[in-house]
DNA sequence: CACGTAGTGATACGGTCGTACCAGAATGGA
DNA sequence: TCCATTCTGGTACGACCGTATCACTACGTG
């Protein structure tokens, strides 16, 4: 084998290209040599490494998800050996919001996606199944008739990421709206 | 004056086409020739009722949150001359659900506009002026106290639009879990 | 030391993009 | 009637798009 190259670290080194465009302007910006430019290499390699314009978007998309999970695992992991399932729930929550760069761009990036979502079904697939498995996740966390506000919860949360990143509500609170829920959910005698 | 022309009906054909093509595709699919032959009418138009491809965009935003006003308008002054609070509020709150074509199609083409809502100067005025005023028509329905409760409300209803759009969630759901919420907030009671 | 393979680099092609341009058709007021 | 003006239609242009192609370099293996 002649020389060897480190795959993935030029997929990423692409991919955050496309991620950089895509929360700044939206999928259209993410044109093949616009990616290569921010990226710093060859249009050429885009096609080597991810093949057509379409399987680009979606590989930027599966590391994008790939790196929000690890992330949101990483801090879950940090509430310590045996957290109390608030402090779990709240960390599940605010992940929902952009309280830092990293999310921040994750979420302008799956907004970018989001009406191709609708319309590709290659796409489609790739998001039915998370948010069921993050309900469940949380119906788990919260007593059994508390169905309801699970899942209003997590839609209050979603729906906080829009108004923040629009800059109509300041991170800080949205943080406190979720943390006046919670106090609701788990009252201070339990 | 020569051929008199009604441009309202003309702007409004064009934009129709906008929206049909952003809500399908995203704004991409957007372009000038493509409107032009989705409304039927040769693109040299697009160019004489709206200038620039940015300014047709704009335009057809416009237009949409006007025709958005106007129906949700209607559907509050439907519930009669003296309504409940609670029915005032959970029509505002229903609106932001895709509850009909309509709706849905509004909705799309508002996520269609999301990314470069924060991006373009221009489009960004156009909404952050909005909600803040949603915000306070809704404080204005529920006990001052509830302050938190209504702008979490509000983000509900925004989060659960994004679910129902995306197929995670049922609209009867969406609405059934926005009305266990108003139970809460307007106890049997009063 | 070759040789076959992994990876690079440049370029070319057909298509579509947004927009400028211009000649002409239609029509209300003089 | 005829002119000024509103509106239409077609076309042309340069830029950029996604992708295919092909010659080339570099290197681990035999």
């Amino acid at each position: 084998m002649p020389r060897q190259v480190d795959h993935d670290e030029r997929r990423r080194r692409i991919a955050a290209a496309v991620w950089r465009l895509a929360a700044a302007g939206g999928l259209e910006d993410a044109t093949v040599r616009r990616v290569a430019a921010e990226a710093g290499v060859p249009a050429r390699q885009l096609q080597y490494y991810f093949g057509s314009r379409d399987d680009l978007l979606l590989g930027a998309l599966d590391l994008l998800n790939r790196d929000g999970e690890a992330e949101a695992q990483q801090r879950v992991a940090a509430l310590g050996a045996t957290p109390a399932p608030r402090e779990v729930l709240r960390s599940i929550l605010l992940e929902l919001l952009p309280l830092d760069e990293s999310r921040r761009q994750r979420q302008l990036v799956h907004a970018a996606y989001f009406v191709r979502f609708l319309a590709d079904d290659g796409l489609r697939e790739r998001i039915r199944d998370t948010p069921p498995e993050l309900e469940a996740l949380i119906a788990l966390l919260l007593p059994e008739q508390h169905r309801d506000e699970a899942d209003f919860l997590l839609a209050g949360a979603a729906g906080l990421q829009g108004a923040v990143l629009l800059g109509q509500m300041s991170a800080e609170r949205a943080v406190e709206l979720i943390d006046r829920q919670l106090d609701r959910l788990f009252p201070a005698a339990a």
